[in-house]
DNA sequence: TCAACAGTTTAGAATTGTTATAATGTAGTT
DNA sequence: AACTACATTATAACAATTCTAAACTGTTGA
């Protein structure tokens, strides 16, 4: 979805009912500069932070479920215990920060492009992803535990 | 945890009290040929169908996790929706069947090692896992839904 | 050998994240 | 304006997981 003001039309063009809610949660999604990862509870405290609207938790977990099927939200599962979703759709690469619990996109270039010699008979693939879980560098880290 | 009948004497090393359910519960995972991937909900079938024993589901969750914590086992996410648990705790990849829900490891030589160029700042890589989703490459599928 | 203790199991309650329900509200159409 | 289909909402239901506290058991050492 691109970054424009206009959510009503683009709403409209991919059959969704412009409705209020779903504009402001457009706003909040999309109307930034760059793509960013979030949980829903993330979400709900950033609408209700950043606009004067209160939105039912079920519609949150509605639009965000139409959004994901129209293509506009990528659902990303590093830690099974939350949901995480991305405004980035594209198929891509993940660090994942353990120590912050942060999601933090590879930059295309930083990462070679992953050889699969054999694949599955019969199957073919949809999607290949990397996860590079990092944490702190620091030694004395556990010495001083 | 190796492939023998002693659970007894392997749980002891590792400091955990070798209770019957604990040994049940080593024996149903780690008495076999090869590792394998399962869901809470799937070893709990396990042990009913296997043991005469009944396991709480309490205690299923505390000796998973109490194994987890020790490194014998290894807690993987595919899909947010499910917690998969893995026997085979080396770091290394995998096939996700989105047909079947089926999560099949990588063998060692079908996937080049992946070349990261620039990792964050500061920061350690812990591990790179790459994840390959496929599925049916019958090309009529769509057409006769 | 066995009492005492710490760790473990257990059933059930509580919590969490998510989905379903059904009444009310609203956008789009006429 | 009225109609209708779709959307929102509060709340209930649900599923997965964790917590609780009482009962139980492996281990230790007197
Ligand atoms: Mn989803
Ligand atoms: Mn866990
Ligand atoms: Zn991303
Ligand atoms: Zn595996």
């Amino acid at each position: 979805m691109p970054k424009t003001f206009n959510f009503i039309e683009k709403l409209r063009e991919v059959g969704l009912r412009p409705t209020k809610q779903r504009v402001n949660m457009c706003e909040v999604l999309f109307n930034r500069e760059k793509t960013f990862h979030f949980t829903i509870n993330d979400l709900v405290k950033m609408i209700s932070e950043k606009m004067n609207q209160k939105i039912s938790l079920a519609t949150v977990y509605n639009t965000v479920h139409a959004l994901e099927k129209k293509g506009y939200l990528k659902e990303i599962s590093i830690d099974s215990h939350k949901s995480y979703f991305d405004t980035n759709t594209s198929v891509h690469h993940h660090f994942f920060d353990e120590d912050t619990n942060e999601l933090i996109d590879c930059d295309e270039n930083d990462i070679e492009p992953v050889n699969i010699k054999k694949n599955i008979t019969g199957k073919k693939i949809n999607s290949v992803e990397v996860l590079i879980k990092v944490a702190s560098d620091n030694q004395n880290q556990k010495k001083f535990k």
